[in-house]
RNA sequence: GGUGGAAUGGCCGAGUGGUCAAUGGCAACAGACUGUAAAUCUGUCGACGGGAGUCUACCAUGGUUCAAAUCCAUGUUCCACCA
């Protein structure tokens, strides 16, 4: 179980494209993963995660321990059962919510203690509790916990983060194999490090000393530059083993998946084409647009010509910014289906384009047509 | 026909002598969103000007006052109740 097949590479960027195993199933890579913290990704139902070829969704063992909480997730008997989707799970170990709640924390070597965004209660976090949840939940890919670092961070924070993060991968797997099913579930190590060169090769290196089935690369696209993210990829690259599926973690804006894709990447996730769906905007191979925009109100044009999505092969941006303005449901619904399956399409388009050889050229035209920013 | 009440910026609606180009909300316009505290958040929103500022504005006309969206008179329209 969880061997990772590297099928091609291409030999001028270091793209692969691989397979990895899973107990519920095989995962084509490089891969898109979209995020279904509360067991559903926002505004789609399994069928219609399938019907766009989603591979493996997230789920977050923070946000589901406090709903619907151990219990009812045991008594379903995993998160697969509990939302009935029956392919792969990855799921987070809680260690985002070290950063992205940190307003209500403190934090020690030992753990964290949190308070409960929902109720204030006063709950702890720590590598044997994330461990021990995402057994319980029974996803197929578990996340070490780790501490992700904000940005900007001083090099002092940063190696702090590093050192937390080592500390705590080690006592996720003590924890993992002593109690977890390594035959059932993976649990994949995180490199921290910010954007210091010297910390994210210590972190590689203290990571990767414990032997995990896969890696991710944390602490990035957390307001660092591109070039930034750009730079740590290519670095982390010449280190991290090539036999291991590596996940570049929270990176889903388009050309960043085709960018750390080159950088010998493999896995993704991201909120970005749910969160922007429900919010409006939807991106295309040409760029990014706010379909509240006045200028769509008399174009009776598919968002994205080239998109094999229900939304595109359907609706006129006339109709969906319509849906927009109204707030009416189905908008939502229909722009996170089109981001979700743009987004993974790119994924498929790119390893096409390693098993044919033509990596380079497809990433030359899809740098070339997708305009930063606003579409044309 | 009588009595009482009301008329404010695209809409709803505060304001009842100066600190009012006028609170709020909606709509509109624009922007943000990267391991989800987000179907959320931010900005603009009378005209002209880069700005200081100038002009036009709170139903209409006239008046009181140094000063009126705010007070008075008349008119117009609308609402409620009574006949």
């Amino acid at each position: 179980m969880f061997e990772f097949r590297i099928i091609a590479e291409c030999p001028v960027t270091g793209a692969r494209a691989g397979e990895l195993n899973t107990p519920h199933g095989i995962i084509k890579t490089p891969v898109f993963m979209p995020v279904g913290t509360l067991a559903t990704v926002k505004a789609m139902s399994p069928l219609e995660l399938e019907e766009i070829n989603a591979q493996i969704i997230l789920g977050n063992t923070y946000h589901l321990f406090l709903r619907p909480g151990t219990e009812i997730l045991s008594e379903a008997g995993g998160l697969h059962e509990f939302m009935n989707w029956h392919r792969p799970i990855l799921t987070d170990s809680g260690g985002f919510q070290v950063f992205s709640l940190a307003r209500l924390q403190k934090i020690t070597d030992e753990h964290v203690l949190c308070r409960s965004h929902i109720d204030g209660s006063q709950l702890i976090m720590s590598p044997e509790w994330s461990m021990n949840m995402q057994g319980i939940l029974g996803s197929d890919i578990a996340m070490c916990f780790d501490q992700c670092c904000e940005y900007p961070a001083s090099h002092e924070k940063a190696e702090e983060a590093v050192n937390r993060t080592a500390l705590w991968a080690k006592r996720s797997r003590d924890y993992f194999m002593a109690h977890n099913d390594p035959e059932r579930q993976a649990l994949f190590g995180i490199i921290q490090g910010s954007v210091y060169d010297d910390l994210r090769k210590r972190s590689a290196e203290e990571i990767i000393a414990l032997d995990f089935p896969g890696y991710a690369i944390g602490g990035l696209s957390v307001g660092e530059s591109h070039e930034a993210m750009y730079h740590s990829l290519d670095l982390l690259n010449g280190i991290m083993p090539k036999n291991k599926p590596r996940y570049l973690m929270g990176v889903g804006y388009p050309p960043n998946i085709v960018e750390g894709i080159a950088r010998g990447v493999d896995m993704f996730d991201c909120v970005m084409p749910t969160r922007n769906g429900r919010n409006a905007t939807v991106f295309t191979h040409t760029g990014r647009l706010n379909m509240r925009g006045a200028s769509h109100a008399h174009d009776f044009s598919p968002l994205d010509s080239e998109c094999d999505c229900y939304t595109c092969r359907n609706f006129t941006r006339a109709y969906l910014r319509h849906l927009a303005m109204t707030g009416e449901i189905l908008g939502s619904r229909l722009f996170t289906w089109h981001n979700l399956r743009l987004t993974i399409s790119i994924a498929e388009e790119a390893r096409d384009a390693i098993i044919a050889g033509r990596f380079p050229e497809y990433m030359k035209h899809f740098t070339e047509t997708f305009h930063d920013g606003d579409e044309e």
